[in-house]
DNA sequence: TAAAAATACTCCATAGGTATTTTAT
DNA sequence: ATAAAATACCTATGGAGTATTTTTA
């Protein structure tokens, strides 16, 4: 499992659709294709339903949906915390320096 | 940022050394250097202090450590929801056959 | 028939290994 | 002097693109 899978994965499900996916992305569809199949290759299971016009969620991607998010979500707070204290501590340094 | 990083990180705090990580992941001490290496170069700080024979976390590793764990723990209930959604299916579609 | 996704293929970047050097105790 | 991490280097895998085919509404 993989963050870009996982970016992938959300994309299309926000945009029901692969290549409004790539689009948003800046990807490729095959590259859209490409993450979500391997993405399901291992978990073993179908994500997404793409048999007619709107790819839609089954019920195992409903289930990932959620925990995906959550992934996405701690990853950016976790690069935001670190950019916080690393601006509080240089003030602390340029401070020192004055 | 990346699970492999991740991993790479939590497991050199977890054994206090790059070597030992190594072994228990099953990699050699260069490929662990070089996830932490390019996911301290993504963060822009220092996760890891070297300086001596052991390993230990700088203040940017101690706030990464607990949203790296918190990223592992909900890839791994992610999969495990996913592998008990399938057996539970599975189960059904066989009832139905018999 | 037109749209969206899948497939085939090619290429390049990078991940990971081995061998070695550097560093610090 | 020794143990641990860093660095250099090489190779192979796979990630991403373009071009094309397949599918389905």
């Amino acid at each position: 499992m993989d963050f870009k899978q996982i970016e992938a994965f959300v994309s299309v499900v926000d945009n029901k659709s692969f290549s409004k996916a790539a689009d948003v992305c800046f990807l490729t569809q095959p590259t859209i294709s490409a993450r979500i199949s391997s993405l399901e290759k291992e978990l073993g299971v179908r994500l997404i339903d793409r048999t007619g016009r709107e790819a839609f969620l089954t019920d195992y991607g409903k289930v990932f949906y959620k925990y995906a998010a959550e992934m996405l979500e701690t990853r950016n707070k976790a690069a935001d915390s670190i950019q916080d204290l690393s601006k509080e501590i240089n003030g602390i340094i340029a401070s020192q320096i004055a």
